[in-house]
DNA sequence: CAAGTAAGTTCCAATTAGGAACTGATAGTC
DNA sequence: GACTATCAGTTCCTAATTGGAACTTACTTG
């Protein structure tokens, strides 16, 4: 199977991935979420070459993560923004940094925290039930197929 | 900047992205998380080539994600477990899995719901700030920078 | 002895990435 | 009026990676 056919598959984790799992793409979307919005300011930033950001861009603005926004006529010129589709993956983004904090940070520590701003406190982001309100490990979810592709998504105990 | 260098960025998501940024890496850890462990059943589930998954499952290991373990010898044979640091991804597969299930579902629906096992109810996960509780968006975090990178990190309001 | 299992490795063609230069429309400067 | 700069790309070439299939190694089973 190629990686570009991948949005085929009945999994929602690997639709996203074709959206945002290529590389470069999240790291397009971190400098989106620091208020980046223009082509020649990401290329700087990232280091990433013009037609790979090109693509990306695309690829992003096509899925609905990003939407082009023209910021003047004369000549004409665009921005990428984040979409509604986009500040979704926030939680996203803000988990797999916390990780790296954790995990990957070196002797000066992690280089950025993030503060909230309501309480002053530096997030700590957790996967929790907004149900019941605990703190929720792998072990406590129990997935439930969709009768649709009944059998053909979990693994079975054999393979 | 080639991408096999981004583990050198002075930023958590890019050494994070390092590790499991490439194609195909977090489908590899999305079936972790279901149980599979073994080389052929990952290649059988992900439709991978088997000189990709290798390479993955290389860095995955060499990444202390994933440990390679002998399950028998003679052959010697090794199955690929999560380890605590990788079980730790969970909260990003969760929120990317839930972004699909959002955005990306067709008509019949998301193929996989998460159910809370000690309440019951389907999961609905949200970033929220576990010192106030809050739930919190993008606009609500305020970046500090460490003094060991100041000025390097976030873009300027010139560009 | 032949066939099966399991975890890879090897080979080749096709696609993608990295690096640098180039394009086109316009504005500002000498 | 020519020269330079800005900005969002595109084009070109080489190098690296991927997709697909076959092959290897070390056993076990019938």
């Amino acid at each position: 199977m190629r990686w570009q056919d991948i949005d085929q598959q009945p999994c929602s984790l690997a639709r996203s991935l074709a959206i945002i799992g290529d590389n470069w793409t999240l790291l397009v979307l971190r400098d989106c979420f620091l208020g980046v919005r223009r082509f020649d300011d990401f290329q700087q930033r990232l280091g990433v070459t013009r037609h790979v950001l090109s693509d990306r861009l695309r690829k992003l603005a096509d899925g609905g993560v990003l939407e082009k926004v023209a910021y003047q006529e004369r000549p004409l010129r665009h921005e990428y923004r984040l979409t509604a589709m986009g500040r979704d993956l926030y939680p996203v983004i803000a988990h797999l940094a916390q990780w790296g904090d954790k995990y990957l940070a070196d002797e000066a520590g992690p280089p950025l925290v993030r503060v909230h701003r309501q309480c002053g406190e530096p997030l700590v982001a957790k996967l929790q039930c907004s149900h019941c309100g605990d703190s929720v490990e792998p072990q406590d979810i129990r997935l439930e197929e969709n009768p649709h592709w009944a059998g053909a998504l979990l693994p079975t105990k054999a393979g």
